[in-house]
DNA sequence: TTGATTTAATTAACACTGTTTACTAATTTT
DNA sequence: AAAATTAGTAAACAGTGTTAATTAAATCAA
């Protein structure tokens, strides 16, 4: 009697198909200019369909950023794979600001928009969770550069280091996304700008030797 | 014959109005859920008599945020009264990050959301003008601690060197204003945060002795 | 194979939004 | 006093997120 699972799996696939919609619109044209009748017309359902498979367009929006997470978590992982601790975190952080100016919409999505605070259990489970958590990945490596004597010695909170380290790279990335094309300012290229914030963190957290 | 002259003075009184009913309600509620319909209410007129003094609700918020850009360029004058040219850099930057945080909306106003490029020929004008132009009194004092040898060698350009203070201190207060309420996150007290960024950011930049 | 029941999906509507058009009332000019 | 300019408005348009009421379809029980 596989009717139920039957069922299942295909309200899942519609699930599948409205997030795939929308997560293409909303990084093609952007959140606010993506209805959810548009999302509709997309996959040729009604707009109420989306309806039934989630609360509002916020709760649609978090679920496609908890998979976008994950895809930068991966990409942090697979930029921590190099002995050097120190050389280490400056590869995390390239991956990171490569992944904000490559996916600047995600990017958007995930960091720089207020997060309406509605913790769902199966996150708060994830927490610190080095495969789905981003943040726990590169305080793993902080702990490691601490632990191997890397660091000067007025820094030793592992997490005063990672949000300083975060600040950096996401001021690199958040300014590159909404100042880019602001005729206000000549900015210098991104590569360039990346490479002189992680030289500026590094030099400035870890002792001289390990430049 | 100052009959045009009383006229434009009273339609310079209702665009000082809108202005100042918008700001409020935008800080208040944010610029989302302030509708037009809501300033008109607020100001007892039509919300179309708001379409009179400004095309859209776009250029009103580029209006107001023009007068915001001022009130930062004169926080950071004011932090830029001291004499070693490396703490200036220190004071302008904690500067900002105060401004951020204790301005939180105006602050998401000014440099956290995609500008519609339209660059008005006033503005264009004010480029480099330190009276109104933050980034050139920034650029200025950075310049000055360039001129005394302060910076390490491989800090040449007054551009890059100041567009990586700003992502420090933008990244710090963004963050901030972002995930402060995240429950993924326990996020060390920003005035430790602030401290951080600023060390790292003079002492990955500067040299040794102007610490 | 019926009839009852659950489920999936839709149509139509509500209360908004930013903005425009057509109009009115007031003021200034001739 | 009549004409012309102006300030301001009411009503409407096209669109938004979301919900209530309704229909069509599939499943289950008899």
């Amino acid at each position: 009697m596989g009717i139920p699972e039957r069922r299942e799996r295909e309200k899942e696939k519609l699930r599948r198909k409205i997030m795939d919609a929308a997560r293409t619109l909303f990084v093609e044209h952007g959140v606010e200019q993506t209805s959810m009748r548009k999302i509709a017309e997309a996959i040729e359902y009604s707009p109420t369909a989306i309806y039934l498979h989630f609360a509002d367009k916020e709760a649609l929006l978090r679920e496609i950023c908890r998979e976008d997470f994950s895809s930068l978590t991966q990409a942090e992982i697979a930029a921590g794979d190099i002995s050097d601790p120190v050389q280490r975190i400056r590869q995390i952080g390239m991956a990171y600001m490569t992944f904000g100016v490559q996916h600047p919409q995600h990017y958007r999505l995930m960091f720089m928009r207020r997060v309406k605070v509605v913790p769902v259990e199966e996150d708060l489970r994830r927490i610190g969770d080095p495969s789905h958590d981003g943040y726990a990945v590169l305080r793993h490596v902080v702990i490691g550069a601490l632990e191997a004597g890397r660091f000067r010695e007025n820094f030793t909170d592992p997490d005063v280091i990672c949000q300083t380290l975060w600040a950096g790279v996401h001021g690199a990335v958040a300014l590159e996304i909404t100042m880019c094309d602001d005729p206000w300012l000549t900015m210098a290229p991104f590569e360039v700008r990346a490479n002189a914030i992680l030289d500026v963190l590094i030099a400035g957290m870890c002792k001289e030797a390990g430049a």
